[in-house]
DNA sequence: CATGTCAAGTTGTTAG
DNA sequence: CTAACAACTTGACATG
C-alpha cells in the first residue's frame, strides 16, 4: 500500500481508543469499524498495542517454525490470536527484521575478533622479522617446490614491496603463487584456529 | 526525563 | 501490474 508523500495521511483508530481493549480484534472483525484520524496533529491519538505473553508466546513458536507465513497460515493465528491479520504480518516482519539485526551484529563481532587476532599475528611475524634481521644471518635455503632439493642463492631475491624472499627461475608464475599462498594461509589459518569461530 | 523497545506506517524493490 | 517483502521511520509506552 504505497501513498503518495503529498496525500493527507490518515490511520486506522479505534471509534472510542480509551474504552477499548487495544488488545483485541475490533468486535465485528472488520476495518469499517475503526475511524480514521489524521497524522498532522490529528484529534485521537494512536494507541500501542501490547501483545499478551501468550500471544508473544504463539507468535515466537510460530516464527520458530517458519519465518515467512503464507495468507492461510497468517489467517489462522491471527483468528487463534485474536489479532487481525495485518497484526500478525507486522509482528512476523519485524520479527524478522530483528533476527536480521541480531545476526548482523554477530557478524560484527566475528569479524572484529578477526581483526584482532589478524594484528596480533601481523605484530608477531614483524618482530619475528626484526629479529632474523638483527641476527644478519646469510640468505635462508629454499627448498624447490619442483625438485625438493635447495635452491641456489643466485636464484633469490627479496621483493622490495613485501619484502619477502622470491625466486626468479622455473617460469613459476608468481601471481599463481601468491593466490596458493594466500588461500592456503587463510585455510592453515581456520585449521590452527587463528580465525575465531562464528557463534 | 532520557532512553530503549516495539507495533505500525511509509516507501522502494523485486518476483511472478 | 500487483503482492510481498525489506528498510527505514514514527510514535506510544515502559523503565531506570
Amino acid at each position: 500500500m504505497a501513498v503518495s508523500s503529498n496525500l493527507k495521511l490518515t490511520i486506522s483508530v479505534p471509534c472510542s481508543v480509551r474504552d477499548l481493549d487495544i488488545n483485541q480484534i475490533p468486535s465485528a472483525g472488520s476495518d469499517d469499524e475503526w475511524t480514521t484520524a489524521t497524522m498532522d496533529g490529528g484529534d485521537v491519538p494512536r494507541k500501542k498495542l501490547r501483545l499478551s505473553k501468550e500471544q508473544s508466546r504463539l507468535l515466537e513458536e510460530s516464527f520458530g517454525q517458519n519465518h515467512t507465513l503464507n495468507p492461510k497460515q497468517k489467517e489462522a493465528l491471527a483468528l487463534q490470536l485474536k489479532l487481525r491479520p495485518r497484526q500478525v504480518e507486522v509482528w512476523f516482519q519485524n520479527r524478522r527484521a530483528r533476527s536480521k539485526l541480531k545476526q548482523t551484529e554477530m557478524e560484527c563481532e566475528y569479524l572484529k575478533r578477526w581483526f584482532g587476532s589478524l594484528t596480533e599475528q601481523n605484530r608477531r611475524l614483524q618482530s619475528e622479522v626484526e629479529e632474523l634481521r638483527a641476527m644478519k644471518v646469510g640468505p635462508p635455503t629454499v627448498i624447490s617446490p619442483h625438485s625438493c632439493e635447495p635452491l641456489p642463492a643466485s636464484t633469490l631475491r627479496t621483493c622490495p614491496r613485501c619484502e619477502r624472499i622470491t625466486t626468479i627461475a622455473h617460469g613459476v608464475d608468481p601471481a599463481k603463487m601468491l593466490a596458493s599462498t594466500t588461500t592456503s594461509t587463510i585455510t592453515a589459518a581456520a585449521k590452527v584456529g587463528s580465525l575465531p569461530a562464528l557463534q
